[in-house]
DNA sequence: TCCTAAGCGAGACGGTACGTCCGGTCTTTGC
DNA sequence: GCAAAGACCGGACGTACCGTCTCGCTTAGGA
């Protein structure tokens, strides 16, 4: 009948406060200029809480992630019947989000935790589309004919996310026209 | 009629001591948990001899980039005339260095680098082709009409170094068939 | 009618619980390196039912000493009617305990706790005999003609627990006839 | 005909900016609630900086109080020809260093670093004369014969210091004529 | 029989200090 | 003037305890 748990719970409090002062340094210093003593002083809660949820810095982003709280709107493409139009759009969303320096230091700082911690590479790829809204809108593009049937679909995802990357860490800068080129790239020009 | 340079020129031993011990800290490491300390002691050099020539650990690992102490080769693609399988044997060679733990070690460590440091990334970017053979191999495709005349080599080449790099945050392990549904993904099914 | 106390008393199982670990942990790590909340957990009881009754670590030492479990018997000299070769007894019983490795350390650490706790000093300096059985003993010495009758009896009893006390402060192992050398430093020589 | 020495020398300024900001904390905090992190705070010196030096607070009080930083004068007896009245005048200096409070808690944190620490018990014990200069009076007491030729002096001598310490330990203050009757204790009232 | 106060275990929390590692800078000596 | 050796200040690491607190349960009068 009994739950078995006694003691005090978990502080809510405590946990946002800490995912809220991450999330701050995180935009304002980058991945490895974080420092777990830095995020304790920053959320006002003493070191060992942070110690006691998390084992590392990178779980700790890769919840900041999960929560929404570092990439805006989770980036999920349109549907208005035009794929080409739909995918430009939805570049154009993440270059916008780019284009603020502040947007643009923590993507990169992103990729750097992606590098060192799986969970925050899988979470970047996901918050990015690539694991199933924006397969689910190529496989839309496919039933409405505008790709080819045995296009593969996960691969092109990738290959969009991966240009994305790709012009972060080169710091390149979008000129006019680019997001339809990258859209172009992947799924033919004429079909 | 000296140009006034005097005393002891820099030390070639102590410049390749230091480069081969980033290299071999940095595949066992990792880029942050590199430490100038570690590899001054690794080298058998004083930390200020890397300090006087290096500002930081991202130039130092461009350089052993620059010397091709990190990637193999560069990764340039064949030409046997058939752009489809060449970029699939080139795909092939970047993903058998992959799935050496030390070389997924490595290549990780480098994007992690490349996040920080913007002359890594150029040189990432680089020495996967993305700015000169992949570019070069993609346009002989075009000539040989295996590629259509109007596609956007550059953004096509940025899209697969991405795939890469997404694969590699991702730890997602190579399945069979992949490299040609990749090529597939850029370059079109049925041409 | 009543006094109004109302709710569980307080467990005598912890009480002694605590004693006992107490006891333990302090003759295995010594006096500061004593924690509470290993004694906690090494007596399987909640901090807070260490804190609610003892303000600190302290007191805790005062009451094991109390309830005789950290020196044994209390050291009372005999009365054979030699008060030299029952002053030499004493110091060798006192001396006996010394020998052993644990003894030498709770002694040590007894002394620890008595330079920051008064309570624990006197408590020390009691179970030594200094306050009353000693001085009793030389009393019965001055009645027997084998003390001189002015002799400040208070004095010399203190002088025999400092003797002991800088014995044990600087680990000077113990020589044969020692005790006998210190008590004729105390008593005289050839009286 | 080289050191064979190369790199900077050890910082004096430093070494001497921590054992003064070691005896100001002592003073005030006492023994255990003296902490190496205050200590590098106090100094205006990087705790690592300590730790190069010094293994633990234990030897470095020990430094200290061989600098005679901590007890003044180190305590030796004077020779006026009369030995009692010599080491009650001697009694009475440490007892007058006693009296004030803060060389009181100084007195006990050093009985306390003592406890803990063998190299400090030692220079206690020598600071306060109990293997030298002490003895060297005692012994000439002997020689003028006002002390019995057979007396243990380095008993008797350890017994007055260790008087001093049962008093500081106990916290009894002290009356009038005690400094005499505890030199009567040790070397006899009527000789 | 309920009510209420207290004790108790468990354990989270804001803190302080630990002892270690490394970042960069500076000084000393030798080549 | 470069390079080795290495001391120095600073700052972060991850751990151990501090003393306080909250929680759910048990114990035992008083209503």
């Amino acid at each position: 009948m009994t739950t078995g748990r006694r003691g005090a719970r978990r502080s809510e409090t405590a946990r946002v406060a800490i995912l809220a002062a991450t999330v701050r340094l995180f935009a304002t210093r980058g991945y490895d200029h974080l420092s777990i003593e830095g995020i304790a002083a920053e959320a006002g809660v003493a070191k060992q809480t942070i110690y006691r949820w998390w084992p590392s810095k990178g779980p700790l982003i890769a919840e900041c992630m999960l929560e929404g709280m570092l990439l805006p709107g989770r980036f999920v493409p349109r549907d208005t019947g035009d794929v080409r139009a739909d995918l430009a759009a939805w570049l154009d969303a993440i270059f916008g989000f780019l284009i603020d320096p502040t947007g643009e230091s923590i993507f990169r700082s992103l990729i750097s935790a992606a590098a060192e911690n799986v969970e925050v590479g899988v979470r970047l790829r996901d918050s990015l589309g690539a694991a199933s809204s924006l397969v689910e809108r190529l496989g839309r593009g496919v039933e409405a004919g505008q790709i080819p049937p045995d296009a593969p679909l996960q691969e092109v995802s990738e290959a969009l996310v991966g240009a994305v990357i790709v012009r972060a860490l080169s710091r390149t800068p979008l000129a006019p026209g680019d997001p339809e080129r990258l859209v172009d790239a992947v799924i033919g020009v004429h079909r």
